[in-house]
RNA sequence: GGCGCCUUGGCGGAGUGGUUACGCAGAGGUCUGCAAAACCUUUUACACCGGUUCAAUUCCGGUAGGCGCCUCCA
């Protein structure tokens, strides 16, 4: 199984061998709970939901984890927003609460699997704790400082231990933009070192601690919690992290710096896999541009979950892809087209005994493509095969089931589990076809309009009528 | 300004130094009482300019256009 590997030290495709020879620890950069994630968030769960899914099915066994940012300047203004009346930490644990179940229904929306993922707050006491630790042993260490608005990361004194900082992109003064340059209002010492620690400032929420003698009543910074997080659940070095491209740098080099500092070995995880963005009319989506969706506003405009989910399994990882509306449709129709390739195992008139090898290879191909660097497009192309041969000869009754359970588990479209039609629709179905014998066109067509009317469409075989459900 | 990436048929999107992926959509036809997501056929794609090669969409160089990161960000 390979995938992709950021790091500057590999920059291709690297086989993943867990470092413990069985368990590949996985850790997921997770949302800041202050809004509804839009559709390019969850696009990179989908992502690392994915990545899960064909490393489990390539035979390892997968520990997964993920965090919730939900305290940063985002969060806490916007809680201010929705609880003006309560105190800043409880009108802060309100907000994550809220954004988290949320966040927790869009993602099982989508088909991924929350239950094989551990999620972490950043606001945990056991986090909490972590990061006050580390950054005391930073501070010891001299890889910290502190200043009048908290305390920060040297970037100077982590280089001068002999470790890179750049270890996912080439980082020099000369590509440090003059916008970070002149915009910095902060107290740090150089442009690129980093809060580990803010001290509280009016109306803010606040965790207590002290910094060799100083008071340092405040939050975390943003980077530390990852670092915490993930070594107090993984340990360290980890096999896999991962993140939208984005968060390449600065988010995950400064990890990579914490995390390492006082470590021997300047390895935080062994792969950094990314994915790309999703883009709105050529450009990011993102928040500050208002460009974008949120699952909701698919399911408004009447779109399945799902087919989103498969539009992103359409196109690489990897590769920026465009939204829009019609390939949303597109996936959409592919859907129903796999439902109801799916739907015939219910149905006797579908079946037919169909050799094993064509299926054994294309369920083959269909778990090479997704190990090599997740390539899901040619995954999605032998299930197309596969599908499609189906609708065309029928689909074996002993065959079909395993082999939507495998499809289910690589994909995550839930098409292993789908039910059969009721009692009474099949007796529609029956009394329609006993018209059809008849030559009585006026009833049978009358009968099928019922079952259009439940979301059913009928068509004949030489066999019988097969049915398929309509959109939705 | 620094670094990196991308450019494929109506749309989306794989892939390959020589044999027209795949999905969606359109057209024609088959089948059908009519239908049907069924079947067949079809719409002769690889930004542009050079170079390497027997052969380039695929390798190299350049041009144009686009995108991303360098600042919170999936």
């Amino acid at each position: 199984m390979k995938i992709y590997n950021t790091l500057l030290s590999s920059r291709k495709p690297q086989n993943i061998t867990p470092l413990d020879s069985q368990t590949v620890r996985i850790y997921s950069c997770g949302p800041t709970v202050y809004d509804h994630a839009h559709i390019g968030n969850l696009s990179a769960y989908i992502f690392a939901d994915t990545l899960r899914r064909a490393i489990a099915l390539a035979g390892f066994d997968v520990l997964h984890v993920m965090n919730y940012t939900d305290v940063d300047d985002k969060t806490i203004r916007r809680s201010h927003e929705e609880y003006p009346k309560l105190p800043a930490a409880e009108a802060l644990k309100r907000l994550g609460d809220k954004y988290i179940a949320i966040f927790a229904d869009d993602m099982r929306a989508v088909g991924n699997d929350v239950a094989a993922v551990e999620f972490i707050r950043a606001t945990d006491a056991k986090t909490i704790w972590g990061m006050k630790d580390l950054i005391t042993r930073l501070h010891a260490g001299g890889f910290a400082y502190i200043a009048d608005d908290g305390v920060y990361f040297s970037i100077e004194a982590y280089r001068k231990s002999g470790k890179t900082y750049g270890q996912l992109l080439e980082v020099t003064t000369g590509n440090t933009s003059e916008a970070r340059i002149q915009n910095d209002e902060y107290d740090k010492e150089s442009a690129h070192d980093f809060a580990l620690w803010k001290k509280q400032k009016d109306g803010e929420p606040a965790w207590d601690f002290e910094l060799d003698g100083h008071g340092m009543a405040g939050r975390p910074g943003w980077h530390i919690e990852c670092s915490v997080m993930s070594r107090q659940s993984l340990g360290q070095p980890f096999d896999i992290h991962t993140g939208g491209v984005d968060l390449i740098f600065p988010h995950h080099e400064n990890e990579i710096a914490q995390s390492t500092a006082l470590e021997k070995n300047p390895v935080m995880a062994t792969i950094f896999a990314h994915n790309e963005h999703i883009l709105i009319d050529g450009k990011k989506m993102s928040k500050s541009l208002h460009n974008f969706y949120t699952l909701e506003d698919l399911v408004q405009k009447g779109y399945d979950p799902l087919a989103f989910r498969l539009k992103m399994l359409q196109s690489h990882y990897r590769s920026q892809t465009n939204f829009t509306w019609e390939g949303l449709d597109a996936a959409g129709n592919l859907l129903q087209n796999l439902r109801a390739w799916a739907d015939q195992k219910h149905q006797k008139a579908a079946h037919k005994a169909v050799a094993s090898a064509p299926y054994a290879s294309l369920l083959k191909e269909m778990l090479a493509a997704s190990q090599d660097d997740l390539n899901m497009p040619r995954a999605l192309k032998a299930l197309a095969d596969l599908a499609g041969k189906g609708e065309a000869d029928g689909v074996d009754p002993d065959k079909i089931q395993p082999l939507l359970n495998v499809v289910d588990r690589l994909f995550g479209l839930r098409l292993a589990a789908r039910p059969d039609i009721t009692h009474a629709q099949k007796d529609l179905l029956a009394a329609r076809e006993a018209a059809r014998q008849q030559k009585d066109w006026a009833k049978s067509d009358e009968l099928r309009a019922q079952l259009q009317s439940q979301g059913l469409n009928v068509r004949d075989t030489t066999s019988g009528p097969v049915w398929y459900r309509l959109a939705a």
